[in-house]
DNA sequence: ATTTTGCAGATTGTTGACATTCTTCAGATG
DNA sequence: CATCTGAAGAATGTCAACAATCTGCAAAAT
């Protein structure tokens, strides 16, 4: 217990803490995307200095959540439409890896977990309760590329992902989609429930680019 | 001409160059995986003080071509054996994404400059110039990256492939290998040229797999 | 009236100094 | 002889101040 906090403090540096913790402001909404973001204010706000925010917005950049211009700020990421649906290809493309490779390795524990959360958000349906079933929906996915057994893979998909909640347009799921949505969570977990790589690859793959279509068409209306 | 190089200082701040300038350094095999970086003898190097320098090591830091412990500093990444071939398979999926896209978008110009690329590695395998052949075999895998039309792919797969740089076995290409790798840009272009998405995929994939094995080959000797 | 110029305030860029942590190694201890 | 302790030096972490750049607005010029 104590070892873990003391291992927890020894790889989060005080600049690691803060870009977690302006990722999470940009992500929670309080900035918007094309808000600048202020480096004084935010020492300010931590009570640092200025160093250790640069520094962490350094890394956001990378991460692809903010854009640097230089001698004028940093600028929350803003997408286009036509970057939302390029970041959905290649996330499709992640994600089928992940499928395929979890098909090859999955324990039985692993499958046994995926069909909890499966099992959650059915719940969660039926309850028209929105708030569990983005959580299950979030920890099927991290499940699945955690478990796949490539870290790279891993880190470019939740890296990806983070990037697409930029493009929040007010997109509160159709209950008829998220039933439709919860299908293709199920045949993808059969599938590697049954290690039958190609169709967990299918399955994966099907399911994100089915999401890029409902989001892109929802952007037209 | 002014006007551009005007552009050009305009979006490369210090921290950006000095990060460029330290990265060449690392993939110019000036510091070796596992090398402890001194923050103060690169700000003497370049003449400037620690906290651009720090700023640059941050970015680098989520690029993976680093490796930073709290306290301790910051040393050039090492890849095992395994981290690279999971790198190897997530390229591949973006290398043959890459290639599906290019083969539906790909005007005749670009078919034109990919087949300049290809025919400049058969001029260079019949002289035996190994330069010339690395130097065109990128140009040819960052043109299908490009010209696919999808920045972030762009972005993702530039990075794994620096990031492999950091996996330099002593893997000099036998002229054989040479040979049977160009033979499979040839049907990458053409399957592009005949503006096939699945066969141009299927092609791309196997270019990377290939290379792939080879290299894991090559490691186990 | 529109554009240009120039100043004041604010923000970013960079630096050198100070604080903290780690590494190393000599000396003490069992 | 091996291990532990602790102090000196070096490296990283943080800060506050200064320099350079940008923004916004008011005054002047066309």
């Amino acid at each position: 217990m104590l070892a873990q906090a003391i291992e927890l403090l020894r790889d989060r540096s005080l600049p690691m803490l803060i870009e977690q913790e302006i990722e999470r402001v940009i992500l929670g909404g309080e900035y918007a995307p094309g808000d600048k973001i202020n480096e004084q204010a935010l020492a300010l706000r931590f009570g640092i200095s200025r160093g250790p925010i640069r520094e962490a917005l350094r890394s956001l950049d990378r991460t692809g959540l903010i854009d640097t211009i230089p001698n004028r700020g940093v600028f929350v990421r803003r997408l286009t439409a036509a970057q939302a649906a390029d970041i959905y290809d290649v996330r499709a493309a992640l994600f089928a890896l992940a499928g395929q490779c979890l098909a090859i390795r999955a324990s039985e524990a692993d499958v046994e977990r995926l069909r909890s959360h499966v099992a959650a958000m059915d719940e969660a349906v039926a309850r028209d309760d929105f708030e569990t079933y983005i959580t299950e929906n979030f920890a099927l996915h991290e499940a699945i590329v955690t478990r796949a057994g490539n870290a790279t893979l891993a880190a470019h998909y939740l890296a990806l992902v983070k990037q697409l909640r930029l493009y929040r347009t007010r997109n509160l799921m159709l209950a008829d989609s998220v039933h439709a949505s919860n299908e293709e969570h199920r045949e993808m977990v059969e599938a590697i429930a049954a290690r039958d790589p190609a169709r967990a690859y299918a399955a994966h793959f099907n399911h994100v680019a089915t999401a890029k279509t409902r989001l892109m068409a929802n952007h037209l209306t």
